[in-house]
DNA sequence: TTGTAGGCGTTATCAT
DNA sequence: ATGATAACGCCTACAA
């Protein structure tokens, strides 16, 4: 057990592993890799193993890849890290992943098309064997390019019109019912949207929802009541609700597109002397963390972040597994988190 | 600009381009490399680059690496991204990388130390040319030994033991002061401090700048006003917070040791039928996000966090740069952001 | 079942 | 200044 000890200055390398169990590099590659295992002798893999184990040997997945044009390793374009939606669809993604063996590489793109196209450059010049995109738009030309490359992609909380990709989406319509249904519950009828880009997919869809929510509660659908913001975010919102109380329009009752606007609105209350939920209620959509303890705590749609992440991890690990089989979506459903910014118009 | 169109279905490669440049691949190589393009005739780099562009050509990364054993890439150790607190650091790394060149590849270890060593390990074999990490235990081995092994370090928020790293950190100490002074402006008097774990260097160093401030203030230091929090976490703060005032110890103000903590006294107020800031004054450290939108707006010492990205990035960019450079760490300062979580004892 | 040989795309070294 | 050659570490026809 003691012996002399041997100080390798260099990682070990295939080579190294072969020689010291005496056999062919082939022969050790194929019996350290799994798959082509079978096709050597069992003692030979043994020995193999062992002395692979002994040298702390691991492959050098660099050369594996200017190999095999493959790299397990798939990308994630995210708009924007920082905002909290996507922290816990990482997470579910990575957990997936990880269990296949696979990475994930994370980009930013900060929502800058030239940015994004960078970014995806970088991450196909290092053979990432898929994409899981957060930043789809409705019109999205690279998208559309990459799916003709045969870029194999799935999306996240957004759909491309006209390309059927697969995606995981939380089921915005119920979400934006269970929604209207509370506040038309508590009494109110002239309810507002301050809706998500238009150019987003689920921007158009919370929209649209919204609309036949009303119908279906059998309120009237006034378009005046439906403000557009530029962003997901809390300025935009808080924008779009300036224009809206500005322009005159009556309501008591606010369905945000989502929670960082529903935000940008508790902003506007402050600077116009209104109280929330006694002057004007509002939901949000997401349940982004914290929620909880804002002032007043947001009543918003839940959407299961992490399980929204594993499913598109697990679409894509299935594309990239049956190249061939049909593009499947996953909807999930939402559920609707009532907190104190709603309560019966006065 | 008619002319036939070549419709390459492959990539194109170096040789592509030395072959419509007419020269050889070596010298297409060393055209393209800034770093040697010297060496070569101007004309004929010209002509090459010309060639490059013409047919789109994007060198192979992984190519690169294996022949070079560097990647342009370096690792970005964090223990959750869902922490609020690293994703602006992560932007703030990533701006400067992008501008060197440089890529980050992000791995979340989830505190986990067997975890972090896989992806730590995965990160190696990938070649990056640095680690900057934010995981880092006042005892870490892992750190030690890459260390001792040549791996380029930069450490975020955090310090080692014994081991002169270079560093980015917020000024702990004073931001402490600055909220100690604070509260004893407001005329508390009795304050307790609700300490992050004391296995990270921040979690020590705040809990002793809080004494000193104490001391400064020319408040007692009463032991039994500290308690520790086994994570960085709102249950943690909850946690702790309950089994200060089970103890029956007096205390009209808190200084937390992050703001998940301060959060977590939230969810104990509410528990208890106690109000903030009337009944207890809180501070928390960071200035996570939405934290004026919280019930109450929470005061906090907010340190730059995008800034210490930036200087982390720089920091280790440095490293590779001039190897030999002496550590240096960089400290930056917090400043108050007063909201109403604090008020006078009454 | 194992060995041989060639190549993935790039760059470093040596020779011209 | 440029070309030839080899090598980074691995995998995989093909041959034995």
């Amino acid at each position: 057990m003691s012996g002399p000890k041997i100080v390798r200055m260099t990682t070990p390398t295939l080579r190294d592993v072969a020689q010291l169990a005496g056999v062919h590099p082939a022969t050790a590659s194929r019996a350290l890799n799994p798959q082509t295992r079978p096709l050597v002798n069992a003692e030979t893999a043994r020995k193999v193993l062992r002395a692979a184990e002994s040298i702390g040997y691991q492959p050098n997945p660099i050369a594996r890849s200017l190999k095999t044009a493959r790299s397990a390793t798939v990308g994630l374009v995210i708009p924007d890290l920082t905002n909290p939606l996507f922290p816990p669809i990482v997470r579910g993604i990575e957990d997936v992943l990880t269990t296949a063996g696979y990475n994930a590489w994370i980009v930013n793109t900060d929502n800058d098309p030239g940015r994004e196209e960078r970014q995806v450059e970088s991450l196909r010049s290092r053979q990432v064997e898929g994409l899981i995109v957060a930043t789809a738009r409705r019109d999205h030309p690279l998208l559309l390019r990459l799916h003709r490359q045969g870029v194999r992609l799935v999306l996240v909380n957004r759909r491309v019109d006209g390309l059927e990709l697969p995606s995981v989406t939380a089921d915005d319509d119920a979400g934006i019912a269970m929604a209207v249904a509370h506040l038309a519950s508590l009494g109110h009828t002239k309810i507002a949207h301050l809706a998500g880009p238009q150019q987003t997919s689920t921007g158009v869809s919370r929209a649209r929802a919204f609309r036949h929510a009303l119908l279906d509660q059998g309120l009237a659908d006034d378009p005046r009541l439906t403000v557009e913001c530029g962003y997901w975010s809390e300025a935009e919102g808080a924008q779009a609700l300036r224009r809206l109380l500005d322009s005159g329009a009556e309501f008591t009752a606010i369905v945000a597109g989502n929670d960082l606007i529903a935000l940008g609105c508790y902003d506007v209350f402050a600077e116009r002397g209104m109280t929330c939920p006694d002057d004007m209620s509002v939901v949000g959509f997401n349940e982004m963390p914290f929620l909880d303890k804002m002032r007043p705590p947001l009543t918003t749609v839940a959407i299961p972040h992490y399980e929204i992440g594993v499913e598109a991890a697990r679409l894509l690990l299935d594309t990239i597994e049956e190249p061939d089989r049909h593009p499947r979506s996953v909807l999930l459903a939402p559920s609707l988190v009532v907190r104190a910014s709603t309560a019966p118009p006065r």
